[in-house]
RNA sequence: GGGUGAUUAGCUCAGUUGGCUAGAGCGCCACGUUGACAUCGUGGAGGUCACUGGUUCGAGUCCAGUAUCGCCCACCA
């Protein structure tokens, strides 16, 4: 081996395997080695190659963030993904990175400057950024080192930071390109105001939720008359903020009132009745008051209707001036003092008990307040359309399909994004104001020294833009972009972005039209969704719940592999999973499993010198055992299903197909039959050691994308070729072998029925017995494998009788029936005929149901017509069986008399 | 109000273009320290694939509807 390091993973932990797995052992400096050897840099693409290379970039996770077990999911995926087509050759880049989280990351901030009795206005924005970046520099390496220990084969040396100055550049060039496009501008609008934050949010960080409350019934008195209109209202404090009525145009109850106008009882204000065809006729009493600041429907109504706004809060959600004697309060208190005066004054009608949908900060969970206030937008419905376009032209395809719903509706219903944040932790936006002239630009610039126009003095924007501004640019920002660099060339598009459905709109979308936008092409052409991670009750796991697996913890007792190979297997695409110890610890088990059959190889293989070609051990060939050609027929076929449900993206699938190859054939049925002949003296040593070299080596690669370490580790304990397994090529299937299929099929089938009635007659495990095999036509197969079956079955050797001949019954034994194969155990004294008896009846049961299924089947005219021939062909070998059987077991009750 | 997912063994879940005598892991029962593995082996029990109808020679798989649970989106005061 030319290792470059120190490290080296054969000699790491001593020269015989240890009796058991243990998977702290093994994991320890493997993935250090791995660096140090540059296997996770793309390679060089081979001459000749056009496939293009497979990327996929990291979504960013927060760098304030603990690796948690959602991370661990993605983390497993996309090393599978990006472990594969590593080993199928392609140059392969899996882009890692990690995000500014501005709110959150602010926030986390702040709340230590709490600790200290302080607020970041006290400390000045230059300041609490100082303060920010040092907790960031702090935190940054944590969770890329809680990665690693994942196994994650990413390529640190183009690790990329939102807030580092390339990709904090890309974010400047690309505002000024949609601002110098009119995309990006700036307004007064109704927006989301986290009262807490301090902050405008986009529609995507407020969060619904559906509390009980009351509606109140208000009536407001109609100037100039004695009638009052009554208005329902959820939130009778906005009535300070009224500034007008609204009825539809068609409503015969209020036709006569609009165009005049009520006086607000509470501060005496008169505001018109305006008519709206937006309001609902059948809700409440079909008059709606109009809050125009504080409402984002009212808002519209007063767009269209001309009807001033009247802000009544501070940007801490307490009342204004503008309330009155309520000014200073908060909400909860402004409504209680609402509601007093209006019963006491009588204006209140009713109250009843009501559901509402009442907005909360993502972040923090406070309750949003609608208001007026003056944001960047960009504009949305330029943007959209492409992205849509891409996603019906099949350019962006969705894993599973019906994503694309959930990325169509969203898309098509867009609202303009409010992009600009009141914050100071992010990008700050790149817009300059001049004090002179009042000229606004924006520059690509980190400074702007005076105005361009006049000259004159400028100050930059106060606000920092939404985080997902430069996640949008991210496929591209990561590789160089705006510059043209090598990477960007030769990287972009991406080919897969492996990420969680809670998502898609926030960053998924917004990737695809800003990659369209910039690059002119979307930024990867499949997106995978992956569920969510929850607890074995299925409830969502979290810190504040305290039912949360900590997947470095999990990793320390039971492994990163078993970890991974249990998150990827128990989930199916686009589905929530639900974890549980005893999951990972079955894997675990499973790594124990491999982990001794490899031991076993490594034993029997020896000094046996095994043939090598240039992937590794050759295919064994010439000839060989029944149980040798069954194995590898069994392993093209391994090979070509799980090569085949990887590339349809179902990874649980292949995993377990590989695991149960390993498990339930190579262990179960070779390895056992294999032990016969590496007996002392026996002249099929070296075919079984190069069967066992040639199918574990080939197992292991199989296995390598879902649990890296150990089988890397074992890899390099067996004879093979190169210097990881990692860099080993992934292994294509060869044409199987259904002739020794079938037969071995029989064999395994005769074992089973064997082990059974013995099992039924209470013969015990370890005592050997005699037999009589009536094989027909295989009697010559059975008998090239005679030792093997005889193992299997615990059959002694020298009474093991093999005959072609026609079934002969001895009165005192057991009848066992498999496919045409007939085994008679003479098991004398054991022998309980009313125990036999009843299992014979069993059997004879079993096999009249065979045969009237198959009869019923046959005898149905448009199935013989109509299916397949190989459908029908079934089903007659399977009516001929039955008979044969039913014949055999009859005679065979026959001969057991009473 | 619109989407959308789930409903298969005691539990957690697979089941990819319809051919299934419906599988796995865990749990359960019986037996077992045979030199790879007790982090194991052998055998076993356990399911009318939510319900109703339809398409088909054939449906767990496709279609329509129903029920329950869940998620997402939506400006009903």
């Amino acid at each position: 081996m030319a290792s470059t390091s120190a490290f080296s993973p054969v000699t790491h932990s001593g020269d015989e395997l240890a009796k058991s797995y243990d998977p702290t052992a093994i994991e320890q400096g493997l993935y250090d080695w791995w660096d140090s050897e540059g296997y996770f840099a793309p390679a060089a693409s081979k001459e000749g190659d056009q496939r293009p290379p497979f990327v996929t970039i990291m979504p960013p996770p927060n760098v304030t963030d603990v690796l948690h077990v959602g991370h661990a999911l993605f983390v497993a995926l996309q090393d599978i993904m990006t472990r594969w087509h590593r080993m199928k050759g392609e140059p392969t880049l899996w882009l890692p990175g990690a995000d500014h989280a501005g709110i959150a990351g602010q926030w986390v901030v702040e709340k230590l400057l709490a600790e200290e009795g302080l607020t970041r206005h006290d400390l000045g924005r230059e300041q609490f950024l100082e303060r920010v970046w040092a907790f960031m520099n702090e935190y940054r390496p944590r969770i890329r080192e809680q990665m690693k220990l994942l196994g994650a084969s990413c390529d640190w040396s183009r690790f990329a930071f939102t807030m580092d100055p390339g990709p904090a550049r890309a974010v400047r060039v690309a505002f000024k390109h949609l601002y110098d496009k009119g995309l990006i501008y700036r307004g007064e609008r109704i927006i989301s105001w986290c009262p807490r934050c301090r902050t405008a949010l986009s529609d995507l960080e407020v969060k619904h939720r559906e509390e009980p409350s009351s509606l109140w019934t208000l009536a407001y008195p109609v100037e100039g008359s004695d009638e009052r209109v009554l208005v329902a209202t959820t939130r009778p404090e906005t009535m300070l903020g009224d500034t007008g009525v609204a009825v539809h145009p068609d409503d015969e109850r209020y036709q006569r009132l609009i165009g005049r106008h009520v006086r607000l009882p509470i501060s005496n204000r008169l505001i018109p009745v305006v008519a709206d065809s937006h309001v609902d006729r059948a809700f409440g009493t079909g008059a709606v008051k109009v809050t125009p600041a504080h409402d984002p429907n009212d808002f519209d109504i007063a767009q269209r209707t001309g009807l001033p706004a009247l802000n009544i809060l501070n940007l801490d959600a307490t009342l204004n001036e503008h309330a009155g004697e309520f000014e200073g309060m908060t909400i909860d208190e402004a409504r209680a003092g609402v509601v007093a005066r209006a019963e006491a004054e009588g204006w209140l009608v009713s109250v009843e008990a009501h559901l509402h949908s009442v907005g909360h900060c993502d972040r923090c969970d406070t309750v949003i307040q609608p208001l007026i206030s003056k944001q960047w937008f960009v504009q949305m419905a330029p943007l959209a359309e492409p992205a849509l376009e891409a996603a019906h032209s099949g350019e962006l395809a969705f894993v599973p399909e019906r994503f694309k719903g959930v990325y169509d509706n969203w898309l098509e219903n867009i609202h303009d994004w409010t992009i600009s944040r009141q914050l100071w932790w992010g990008h700050r936006i790149p817009i300059w104001y001049c004090q002179e002239c009042d000229g606004v630009h924006a520059s690509i610039d980190e400074t702007m020294e005076s105005c361009p126009a006049c000259g004159g003095r400028v100050e930059q924007d106060p606000d920092v833009l939404d985080t997902w501004f430069s996640s949008s640019l991210w496929p591209f920002s990561t590789l160089g972009w705006p510059d043209k660099t090598p990477d960007l060339a030769r990287f972009y598009p991406g080919t897969v972005m492996e990420t969680g459905y809670e998502i898609i709109f926030h960053w998924v979308a917004r990737m695809v039209f800003m990659g369209i936008e910039m690059m002119g092409e979307v930024p990867f052409h499949t997106v995978y969704i992956h569920g969510m991670v929850r607890d074995i009750d299925g409830a969502k796991m979290s810190k504040t719940k305290g039912n949360g697996i900590d997947p470095i913890e999990v990793s320390s007792q039971y492994g990163a592999d078993a970890l991974r190979y249990t998150l990827v297997t128990q989930a199916s695409p686009g589905n929530d999973s639900r974890l549980s110890l005893q999951k990972v610890e079955a894997s675990r088990n499973f790594g124990n499993k491999l982990w001794n059959a490899t031991r076993f190889a490594i034993r029997s293989i020896g000094e046996t010198p095994i043939d090598m070609d240039d992937q590794g051990p050759a295919r064994p060939a010439g000839d060989l055992a029944l149980a040798d050609r069954w194995i590898l027929s069994r392993l093209d076929e391994v090979t070509r299903s799980s090569t085949r449900l990887l590339e349809g993206y179902l990874f649980g699938e292949a995993g377990r197909q590989i695991n149960d190859f390993i498990w339930s054939e190579l262990c179960d049925w070779y390895i056992e039959a294999a032990k016969v002949r590496l007996r002392e003296g026996s002249d099929g040593q070296a075919a079984v050691a190069q069967v066992l070299a040639y199918t574990l080596e080939r197992s292991l690669r199989l296995l390598h994308p879902f649990m890296p370490f150990i089988t890397e580790a074992l890899w390099q304990r067996l004879p093979h070729v190169g210097g990881s397994v990692m860099t080993a090529p992934w292994p294509s299937a060869g044409e199987g072998d259904a002739e020794a299929e079938q037969a071995f099929g029989t064999v395994m089938t005769l074992v089973r029925g064997i082990r059974n009635a013995r099992a039924d007659a209470g013969v015990e495990p370890g005592r050997w017995v005699a037999a009589r095999v009536h094989a027909g036509a295989l009697a010559a197969v059975i008998e090239s494998t005679r030792a093997e079956f005889g193992l299997l079955a615990r059959i002694a050797d020298g009474q093991l009788e093999i005959t072609s001949e026609e079934p002969r019954h001895e009165p005192s034994s057991v009848t066992v029936l498999a496919d045409g194969v007939v085994a008679v155990l003479p098991l004398a004294e054991m022998i309980d005929i009313g125990v036999e008896r009843a299992r014979l009846e069993r059997e004879l049961g079993e096999a009249e149901q065979e045969r009237q299924r198959a009869e019923k089947q046959l005898g149905n005219g448009s199935f013989v017509a109509r299916a397949p021939e190989s459908v029908v062909a079934v089903q007659r070998d399977r009516l001929a069986r039955s008979l044969e059987q039913i014949a055999i077991i009859r005679e065979r009750l026959d001969a057991l008399g009473e």
